[in-house]
RNA sequence: GGGCAUGUGGUGUAACUUGGAUAGCAUGUCGGCUUGCGGAGCCGUUGGUUGCGGGUUCAAAUCCCGUCAUGCCCGCCA
């Protein structure tokens, strides 16, 4: 086999626009001697244009109109008459003030094909992070309840994301942050002690269900002096409280992950609050803090005792954290207590590697979907090679963007500016219902007659889907197992919950959620099964389709196909720089709605001397639909 | 009081960071398509002063200013 295009590290869709660059940039200096343009502005004018408008489009007349004072239409007429084909492209020519250059659609189908047949599943894939090591922290959901509907936005979202960086060549560590200290347990171990201690359920789903139990009695006698004297003794590790939080909290997690196993979502790395006090990374932090000036220990007023950070000082630029009602902020108050800061600045100073902490790990028999290996940090273990990132990625809620900014502006104001720089808060909208609130407090989860949780949306989904897979396939006698049922339940809701931009707000609605038509993960990943029989019926196999691919595809809609599959790296990168897996459900739905028509139109079995070429772009296709549904989450079926 | 986010056809949304051609998609409405590789599909129809008002520009959903609405945040809660 032939390798046909000419450099196998960039994607064939960089390759045509730059070759039209070095057309533009050729025919404009003999346009107009003296006049330069720089490169990177001359690329970022061309777009992969309509059909009715050429392949590619560019707009750099419009940009060359104002300092050479001519018309952008004349300027366009000149430059695309002076062009000379380069690459795959050809046919300049001028439309208003516009620019469009054709491809070769023989040649260019030809790479394109080849490119995405030989690299397989890594095609779209890059190498943009250079192997930096990156932590992605997702859900961190309180070890005393199961997730719901909320925290499964976070955790779908964390997933992806990590999925998109790690194609993009980062080192993708994946940390759970589980904190068995704070006030929710120590009320979960008072309903332990005083409700029951016996569950009758899924782990985490008792749990919670007691928890909201402990918040009703809570509202009718004052049990709180109780519950603080729990949480007291909690800080102190040797202790039975401490030790009984931690176990509490170990098995619901577990639990929490049984949901997470069922959707394909995996971690690297538990890390529990226990541990970071066990490894006094707090107070070496504020001890930082304190020698370089930026905490302070407040010796009378309001503050008397507390440590204490001034944030007009530590502000910045940023106005949020100027004109507040207070311009002081506590981290460790007068008790001896941390604040959620606090402990979050000493935790990031653990993440980048500043405060120089070795936690033990412990291997754990939990299982991961892809025997993805799980890590928690312990008492006893042994070292391994988590933390000291060069990213930090937090997915955590818009209402905690004010605390995010705190944590980078105390780093940054303490010398580590350049972390502080490399926190990316993925800040998403929360997740709220048609009717009701999702607190944790009040059981808003629980719901009417269904819950909000994960595990019930799930249950749900699978109930919708089987119903319609057994309907779907009855004609052809093929059995779908519940594997590709459950594979299909997960890819709907993925796709449902990431198709919104990551800062948009969600509502959730039984309705939408089990709709599964239109722009949906299962529209998607119907026309993968649709491309898979065609080529099963053909007996085409990836060596055909390397062969074949050397005859190119010609046809219109073949051709929008072969344009868009060309576009799979550039997505990839966006995704990844933007921290938004939505750009890649758009891609798919692209691909996926492009790939239909094409199928609708063109007979591939019955195509004469073009079968092959077009077995070899449904081949193609199914290899990038099968790529970019894996950077959601989502596994593909064979049957459906 | 201050800060942040959001506002796009009946409904859900994309494009906004980096301004470009007729604002893309789905759902909904109404109508059509199957002796063909599988109809979770395809084609057509309908529906938009991109919250409102200014400004910048050859060009604004996109940038700037103002304004309105909604949500979130501003604790010795987490």
């Amino acid at each position: 086999m032939a390798i046909l295009f000419c450099d196998c590290t960039t994607s064939n869709g960089r390759l045509a626009r730059e070759a039209f660059a070095e057309m533009l940039q050729v025919a404009i200096s003999l346009a107009y001697p003296g006049v330069e343009i720089d490169r990177e502005r001359l690329v970022s004018t061309i777009s992969i244009s309509k059909p009715s408008h050429g392949d590619l489009s560019s707009s750099v007349a419009f940009v060359l109109s104002k300092p050479l004072k001519i018309p952008p239409r004349d300027i366009a007429v000149r430059v695309a008459g002076l062009a000379k084909p380069t690459g795959h492209v050809f046919g300049m020519e001028q439309e208003g003030g516009y620019i469009n250059a054709k491809l070769d659609r023989a040649a260019y189908s030809k790479v394109v094909m080849a490119q995405v047949l030989l690299e397989g599943e890594n095609y779209g894939r890059n190498q943009l992070g250079s192997n930096k090591r990156v932590i992605v922290e997702f859900p961190s959901v309180n070890p005393s309840k199961p997730w719901h509907i909320g925290h499964l936005r976070n955790a779908i979202l964390g997933d992806s994301i990590a999925n998109i960086m790690a194609a993009c060549g980062y080192h993708i560590e994946r940390d759970d942050y589980i904190e068995d200290l704070g006030l929710q347990i120590a009320e979960s171990v008072w309903g332990y002690r005083n409700i029951g201690n016996r569950p009758d359920k899924k782990y985490d789903q008792w749990l919670g269900e007691q928890y909201v139990k402990v918040n009703k009695i809570m509202k009718e006698k004052d049990i709180s002096g109780e519950i603080n004297e729990i949480l007291k003794r909690m800080e102190d590790l040797s202790t039975e409280e401490s030790a009984l939080a931690r176990t509490v909290s170990e098995h619901c997690v577990d639990a929490q992950y049984e949901t997470a196993f069922g959707y394909g979502i995996s971690h690297d790395l538990r890390i529990w609050e226990s541990d970071i006090v066990r490894a006094k990374l707090l107070e070496k932090a504020m001890r930082l803090g304190m020698d370089n000036g930026v905490l302070e220990l407040a010796e009378s007023g309001k503050y008397a005792n507390c440590i204490v950070v001034s944030l007009d000082k530590v502000a910045g630029g940023e106005d949020s954290l100027k004109d507040l009602a207070e311009d002081v902020k506590v981290l460790i108050r007068s008790n001896g207590t941390a604040t959620y800061v606090a402990k979050d600045v000493a935790f990031h100073m653990w993440k980048f590697g500043i405060v120089p902490v070795e936690f033990m790990y412990k291997k754990l028999p939990i299982l991961q979907s892809g025997n993805h290996t799980l890590y928690t940090t312990a008492e006893n273990g042994e070292r391994a090679d988590f933390g000291r990132a060069d990213i930090v990625v937090n997915v955590i809620g818009s209402a905690q963007r004010h605390p995010q900014l705190i944590l980078r502006s105390i780093l940054g104001a303490m010398g580590y500016k350049k972390q502080a720089d490399r926190i990316v808060h993925v800040a998403y909208g929360e997740v709220g219902l048609s009717e009701g609130s999702l607190s944790g407090r009040s059981g808003g989860w629980l719901g009417e007659g269904r819950s909000f949780t994960a595990d019930t949306l799930l249950d749900e989904a699978k109930k919708k889907v089987a119903e319609r897979v057994k309907e779907n396939t009855k004609a052809q006698k093929q059995e779908v197992d519940e594997k590709a049922i459950a594979a299909i339940a997960v890819g709907a809701i993925k796709f449902e919950f990431l198709r919104i931009a990551p800062e948009k707000s969600l509502v959730f609605a039984w309705d939408k959620a089990l709709d599964f038509g239109g722009n949906s993960g299962p529209y998607c990943m119907y026309m993968y099964t649709r491309a898979r029989r065609i080529v099963e019926k053909a007996e085409f196999d990836k060596g055909d389709a390397l062969d074949a691919a050397k005859s190119g595809v010609m046809g219109d809609v073949e051709f929008e196909l072969i344009k868009l599959l060309s576009a799979a790296e550039d997505v990839f990168e966006k995704a990844c720089v933007e921290y938004r897996p939505n750009v890649i459900t758009d891609y798919l739905l692209d691909v996926s709605s492009t790939f239909s028509k094409f199928y609708e139109k063109v007979p591939v079995l019955a195509g004469g001397e073009q079968r092959d070429a077009r077995l070899a772009l449904v081949f193609s296709t199914m290899q990038v639909i099968n790529n970019a549904l894996l950077l959601l989450g989502i596994n593909t079926v064979e049957r459906m």
